[in-house]
DNA sequence: AATATATTTTAGACTTGGCTAAAAATTTAT
DNA sequence: ATAAATTTTTAGCCAAGTCTAAAATATATT
């Protein structure tokens, strides 16, 4: 059994380990849980008597197979309580998060196999991220950020890169939803800002804003 | 803001007060907690000095009105929980507890009210007991231990005392619910077992299964 | 009322998870 | 290739929450 402390740990190097194929530095998770390297070294030692990590001095850590597993479920049920909050209990998708965070811990395999049964087995969380499925394998689907589109190609809107809550209520002041159409109208190239249409609204974007935007290419 | 383990203590000493009116003493609060007395005299100090219980040294605890409201939020939390395990995600009301233990310390009043909506404002828990409003009031109803009730007397089956998973199973297997109206039959002078019968059933039940179940008469 | 018994508190220690500051190893730059 | 800069680890300290053993207080008995 893991200690809340040791879950955030691994769900920290599993999201790490997505972006790269090395190992995860000390720093890099001491940035992402907010404390110190020295903090970290301490716990990869007792994650690695446990065997969920494998931990070369100076040279990083990553998830052990068994790591991996943990560290997916816990994703896992993240991602499917913040669909129930937004789908049963009317939160909107930039609130779910600091709660999702909390229940991500509940222990009871029961629980978590009822929950995506009373979802009907949602495979994506409210973000666009995919839910692992019990044996934590990732269905992940090819999406490309919508600043890589050219002019007047379209994709469907699949998901947001950062979540934070002021980009998310961002769009949603702009009508920018998850599942609709975004078609881009043009290009500006002095400050590479986008013209897009989607549903019936025409409306400008920043780059930055098309950065942190998933469509699926259509 | 109360740590998971300060909440824990609240909740065992509001549970305590509802039985006695005077201080609880620490050795009953180290005995729920399946702690030791010494633990527990150092964690009323830190209760204290945060004034949610007033300490009189060898002389037991008494939670302050504020402590009360917090105790009675986590027993509201706890009891809405089991509800929604029960009514949505078909728990039994002997698998609920271990669960909900955990679930009553997620923090997030919006989480709470909208489960209390979705649940249809619930006033009791699957195992009959009241849930606290908002303001931490208990809507305690007239009830009375199934032993107490004379040969002919009939009542409704409420609640239980002792919650236990054996006791809840066993219930089950006899066909007793809550909700359901129990008449006595006949009362042995020998042993105080009783005849009853609920529906359309008669069976034979000891004394100590009528001192562990709550009927309200009629 | 004095003593015996039971309860409660204090004192000191341990574990977990964290910190700072200094030392060691690695990487980058000259 | 060596010096400088950066990263990582080690060493030692701290707070929360718990424990055991001993001391203090309260209660029960004679």
């Amino acid at each position: 059994m893991f200690t809340l402390s040791e879950e955030n740990y691994l769900k920290t190097i599993y999201h790490l380990e997505l972006d790269t194929s090395k190992g995860i530095s000390t720093n890099a998770i001491a940035e992402q849980l907010e404390t110190k390297a020295s903090s970290v070294t301490d716990m990869i030692k007792k994650l690695s008597d446990k065997e969920v990590v494998v931990y070369k001095k100076y040279k990083g850590v990553n998830l052990t197979d068994s790591g991996k597993k943990i560290a997916a479920n816990i994703v896992r049920k993240h991602r499917l309580w913040e669909v129930f909050l937004v789908e049963k209990l009317n939160f909107s998708w930039d609130e779910v998060h600091d709660v999702a965070e909390q229940l991500e811990h509940i222990k009871s395999p029961k629980l978590i196999n009822q929950l995506d049964a009373l979802l009907g087995f949602p495979t994506h969380d409210p973000h666009g991220d995919p839910i692992p499925d019990k044996d934590g394998i990732l269905n992940t689907i090819d999406k490309s950020l919508l600043s890589t589109l050219q002019k007047n190609e379209s994709g469907i809107c699949v998901g947001v890169d950062d979540s934070s809550s002021e980009f998310l209520q961002f769009l949603d002041k702009k009508g920018i939803i998850l599942g609709k159409k975004i078609t881009v109208l043009e290009i500006e190239d002095f400050d590479n800002s986008l013209a897009i249409q989607i549903e019936d609204k025409k409306l400008s974007i920043s780059n930055k804003i098309a950065n942190n935007l998933y469509i699926r290419k259509i």
